[in-house]
DNA sequence: GAATCGTGGTT
DNA sequence: TAACCAAGATT
C-alpha cells in the first residue's frame, strides 16, 4: 500500500506518467526515489533547496561534484548560514551564474534570523527569499513538502507544448503551461509528479530526437500525432551574440605566487577573484596590449590568446605574463602556487592563467 | 518584456 | 563550427 496513493483526481495523463516514473526514475543524490517515497521517507529540504539552486540552467552531470562538496562541507542550512561569503564562491568557482552563490548565503542567513532555521513549506514563503524565484519556489515546495504545486521548468514546457501542441511561442505560451500543468498534477503525489514530469523531458522527450516510442505520454501527444514533434515548443529567434575583446596580465613571483585581486560586487562575474585585466570592450580594436599592463616597468611577454563564451558576449582576452616580485596594490594579495586553486577564480581566470602557466589548470 | 548573468555538453 | 540547451532569477 502507497503513502502516497494515485489521487481520484489525477489526470490520466498524470497516472500514465507516475506508472513510469515509478520505473524508471532517475537516481539523483538529492532526490528520495518514489519505492522510498511511498514507504514515508521524506526529503531533506536543505538539499531539495540546494539542489534546486545549482540546476538552475545547469545540467546534472555539472552539479553532482558540487552538490557532494557542499553538502559533505556544509551539512545544513545553519552551517551554510555560518560560512564566510568567500569560502561559499571558492566552492562555488566554475558552476557559473554566481550571483546564485551570494544569494545562497543570503537565502540562509534568512532562514535562520527569520524562520528558526527551517525552511518555509508555502509557496509564498518559499518565494520571498533570496535567490528563489516562481520555479524554485513550486519546485521545493512540491518536492519537499509534497504541496500541490505546477512546478514550470524547461522540460515541463517542452513536454506539456508537445502533448497539446501549443503554437504560441515561448515565453508568451508560459501561462497556458502552468494552467495545464495544475490542471494535471496528481494531487496524491505532488512531489513525484513534479519530478516525473522532469525526468521525462530529460530522458524521453528531449529537445532533439525525443524517444517518442518509449514515451508512456505518446497516445496522448498531439505533437507526436503531427509527425513533427521536435518542432515544439515553439521559440522566437535569438539574438547574435557580439564579440568583444581584452587583455588579461598573469604576474608571477619567482616562487611560483600569482598576484590575484576582487572583482566589483556587481555584474558579471561579481565578487570573484581575477588576474588584472582591461575592461572588456566591444569594440574590435579595444586595448589588448602591454601598453594596458599594470606595472609599467616589468617586461610583459604575450604568451597567447583564449578564447571564451559568456551568455551574451563572446570574449578574446589576450593574455600577458611577466615575473615580478612587488608590493600589491590595494585589494591585490600572492596567491601561493599550492593554494591557486582553492581561489574563487571563474573559469575564464583559469584558461587564462592555464595559457600563461602551462599545467597550473 | 527585455537584458543580464557562466559554463560545458550535444548536435 | 556554431547554435542550442540545461531543474531560472533579478532588475
Amino acid at each position: 500500500m502507497s503513502a502516497l496513493p494515485d489521487s481520484d483526481l489525477a489526470s490520466p495523463a498524470a497516472r500514465k506518467l507516475l506508472a513510469w516514473y515509478d520505473n524508471h526514475a532517475r537516481d539523483l543524490p538529492w532526490r528520495v526515489g518514489p519505492a522510498e517515497r511511498a514507504r514515508g521517507e521524506r526529503p531533506d529540504p536543505y538539499r531539495v533547496w540546494l539542489s534546486e539552486i545549482m540546476l538552475q540552467q545547469t545540467t546534472v552531470a555539472a552539479v553532482r561534484a558540487y552538490f557532494h562538496t557542499f553538502t559533505t562541507r556544509w551539512p545544513s542550512v545553519a552551517a551554510l548560514a555560518a560560512a564566510p561569503e568567500d569560502d561559499i564562491l571558492k566552492a562555488w568557482a566554475g558552476l557559473g551564474y554566481y550571483s546564485r552563490a551570494r544569494n545562497l548565503k543570503k537565502c540562509a542567513e534568512a532562514i535562520v534570523a527569520d524562520h528558526g532555521g527551517t525552511f518555509p513549506q508555502t509557496v509564498e514563503g518559499l518565494r520571498a527569499l533570496p535567490g528563489i524565484g516562481e520555479y524554485t519556489s513550486s519546485a521545493i515546495a512540491a518536492i519537499a513538502f509534497d504541496v500541490p504545486a505546477p512546478v514550470v521548468d524547461g522540460n515541463v514546457e517542452r513536454v506539456v507544448t508537445r502533448l497539446h501542441a501549443i503554437e504560441t511561442a515561448l515565453p508568451r505560451a508560459k501561462p497556458e503551461v502552468r494552467t495545464i500543468v495544475g490542471e494535471m498534477l496528481d494531487a496524491g503525489r505532488p512531489g513525484d509528479f513534479a519530478q516525473a514530469m522532469m525526468d521525462l523531458g530529460a530522458t524521453i522527450c528531449t529537445p532533439k530526437r525525443p524517444a517518442c516510442l518509449h514515451c508512456p505520454l505518446r497516445g496522448d501527444c498531439r505533437a507526436l500525432a503531427t509527425g513533427d514533434p521536435e518542432r515544439f515548443p515553439v521559440k522566437a529567434p535569438r539574438k547574435d551574440k557580439p564579440r568583444r575583446v581584452g587583455a588579461a596580465f598573469v604576474l608571477t613571483r619567482p616562487d611560483g605566487a600569482v598576484l590575484l585581486e576582487k572583482r566589483g560586487g556587481t555584474g558579471l562575474l561579481a565578487g570573484m577573484t581575477q588576474v588584472p585585466t582591461t575592461g572588456w570592450t566591444a569594440r574590435a580594436d579595444g586595448e589588448t596590449g602591454r601598453e594596458a599592463a599594470p606595472f609599467q616597468s616589468l617586461d610583459w611577454v604575450r604568451c597567447g590568446a583564449v578564447a571564451h563564451v559568456f551568455t551574451h558576449f563572446s570574449l578574446d582576452l589576450t593574455v600577458w605574463r611577466a615575473t615580478g616580485d612587488l608590493a600589491p596594490r590595494a585589494g591585490q594579495w600572492w596567491s601561493p602556487a599550492e593554494e591557486l586553486g582553492g581561489e574563487a577564480l571563474p573559469t575564464v581566470m583559469k584558461k587564462a592563467i592555464g595559457c600563461a602557466l602551462p599545467g597550473t589548470f
